[in-house]
DNA sequence: TTGTATGCGTTATCAT
DNA sequence: ATGATAACGCATACAA
């Protein structure tokens, strides 16, 4: 059996007939290099197959080789996506991808004791980790180049979307349906360190007040951006006593939950109430969602890009600021103020400030 | 606080007062060593706040100290989850996670280049690549314990579904309901080497056949398992000039361009045409799909822990099948047999509510 | 049980 | 442009 073929720099060396040195810059495309020298370097080292040995290398020159791809979920549409994008480019670099997950930022640190980052990564991308959250500052301050997806911090490389604009954008759309009381399924119980969510709370905020419209909290439930969350949610917002007829869901995931409730209720998206969510998400178009779309594998792409640079050397501490765009799709476009109301007279009045129909007030189950 | 001093075992063994043959022992829960001694290294170790340099670590044992992750794609569900289990307990063992994507493994070769590999890795896990592909094999050439997921292959360690079993469950259960005409949206265009596809063809021509039903060549549509796919196949099928009234896809995200498909040409899923799905997404308790669940983060975890194993010295090339359970919902549920027949009148969402019967086989879930 | 000494495969410094 | 050689930090036979 051919177990290992340990082929070392010396054996090309020897065969090629020069010192080890030279086969290295060679290897490396490094300068001061006769071309002639280097070619024939380099063929000999493909014929005899030789790989590199990462450890050796790392060890005599004191890089890591490697990136720590850092996300909450690696299975959450969001994170998966962005993940992919950051894959591909980090791929096409000489870097090992090393990936991290911490589970809900909120709860007890799951995250990466620097001890198991320190020495093996040269550099950090953090996947919506708010950098101001207790688990995550330690890793700031291990002096690795870092930047940031999905949230964002003065002085550090990012990239991000525009979140206040992106549910100011929402939810105007959903007032300029007419609809006055607008519910919000929001991601973890306010206050949180959560940039993100906080943004969507004041782009909400701002989009109802420009409106004459005063924010009400009891139409502001947590979601925690799960699909069960939404539906949840959904089912509190209906057992209001006056219902919102719009809904502004922080995720798409969660509307998903939302449109289920209201199914389960009897209700029809778009028409009875209507929602909007937030992501991009595939199965958005297939359920007919109307969501506020983020470019989230180019995200990914161009932060292991920025990464990329700083440990090249290049520009250090960019950040870039993506821009969304509103998807105007059923679950919103089918204004129910005059709509097809005809189905159910029930709330076929009032314009945009009807009520929910009766059939909303049902117990919630689950 | 000054920068990082690279505390290295010969500071803690000085510190510590002993050599650093005996810190190394200490530090690696070697035998032989007193327990007493043990304590104190360790805690000086801690103290220093020292850090083992993997490289040097690596090079010096000869283990790579990584497992690679292996997957065609790792924003789509499947993958997405199975990649999830295993990271969670790869990270629980010392070793570093590589991810590596490969793109569609029927395309042109993307897969890691074994110089990619070779030194980097201990381990390899494969998700959802058949052995049997040309790009795949040098993978299992190159002399590293390997773990398959999703697919298997004699002599190998791997954990996989009844893929016959699940198409047949499937397929099955249409037949039950009463209809002859099933369609099948295939993965890729057959032949292919595609283990799980073809495993899922011969247990739908199987049902059917054992129903005495000939299986119709004109019904089977390759999805290549993405919505956009899904939804073209089931347009195709419409298109046929005797439709099916039933369709098994191959996956449910197939199985959600079908159900678009249908919407957009006015059928209503589980009235006039029935649908059953592949792979326990979550999105298919939303859209109140049929669908055969496969245990995916547990077949990541297990996987991971069979490799683990390996590495380990421990069992080599244990093999495991996980069962599969019928999650039977609305799409399929509202029997009616007869193809596009005339449409009814009543809208049926509100009674979505139907349970889950896990039927007979299930085995890890949740 | 503990210490000594050598080697792991490269990179990088300094000559040449 | 190329060669000799000292680190790099740790693991591990071997000795004690």
């Amino acid at each position: 059996m051919s177990r290992n073929s340990p082929v070392t720099i010396r054996d090309v060396a020897r065969v090629a007939g020069v010192s080890t040195a030279t086969v290295s810059r060679a290897l490396r495309g490094l300068p001061n290099v006769d071309p002639t020298t280097r070619d024939h370097v380099l063929r000999v080292a493909e014929r005899l197959d030789y790989v590199v040995s990462p450890a050796a290398s790392r060890l005599a020159s004191g890089r890591a080789g490697g990136i720590a791809v850092i996300a909450p979920f690696i299975a959450r549409w969001y994170f998966g996506h962005v993940l992919a994008g950051a894959e591909r480019v980090i791929q096409s670099s000489d870097f090992d991808l090393l990936v991290f997950t911490t589970g809900d930022p909120s709860e007890p640190h799951r995250v990466p004791s620097i001890r198991r980052l320190r020495r093996r990564v040269d550099g950090l991308l953090l996947i919506g980790l708010p950098p101001e959250i207790p688990d995550v500052e330690p890793l700031l301050q291990i002096g690795l180049p870092v930047t940031l997806i999905g949230s964002r911090r003065a002085g550090l490389s990012g990239v991000f979307i525009d979140d206040v604009e992106g549910a100011r954008l929402a939810t105007q759309h959903l007032i300029n349906l007419g609809h006055r009381r607008i519910g919000l399924i929001a991601g973890r119980p306010a206050p949180n360190p959560f940039v993100a969510e906080n943004d969507r709370l004041t782009g909400y905020r701002e989009a109802l007040r420009s409106a004459g419209l005063r924010p009400d909290p009891q139409l502001q439930v947590p979601g925690f951006f799960t699909v069960d969350g939404g539906e949840r949610a959904m089912g509190t917002l209906l057992a209001r006593r006056s219902p919102p007829s719009a809904v502004f869901a922080m995720s798409d995931e969660m509307a998903f939950g939302a449109l289920r409730a209201l199914r389960r209720h009897g209700l029809r998206p778009g028409e009875d109430v209507a929602v909007v969510g937030f992501d991009g998400h595939e199965m958005a178009e297939v359920l007919d969602l109307t969501t506020v779309a983020q470019p989230v594998e180019h995200m990914g792409e161009l932060g292991a890009r920025l990464l990329l640079d700083q440990l090249r050397g290049g520009g250090r501490g960019e950040s870039h600021r993506l821009d969304v765009a509103l998807c105007i799709r059923g679950s919103s476009s089918r204004a129910s103020a005059q709509g097809r109301s005809a189905r159910r007279p029930a709330i076929s009045s009032a314009g945009a400030n009807r009520d929910v129909p009766r059939s909303a007030r049902l117990k919630v189950d689950r």
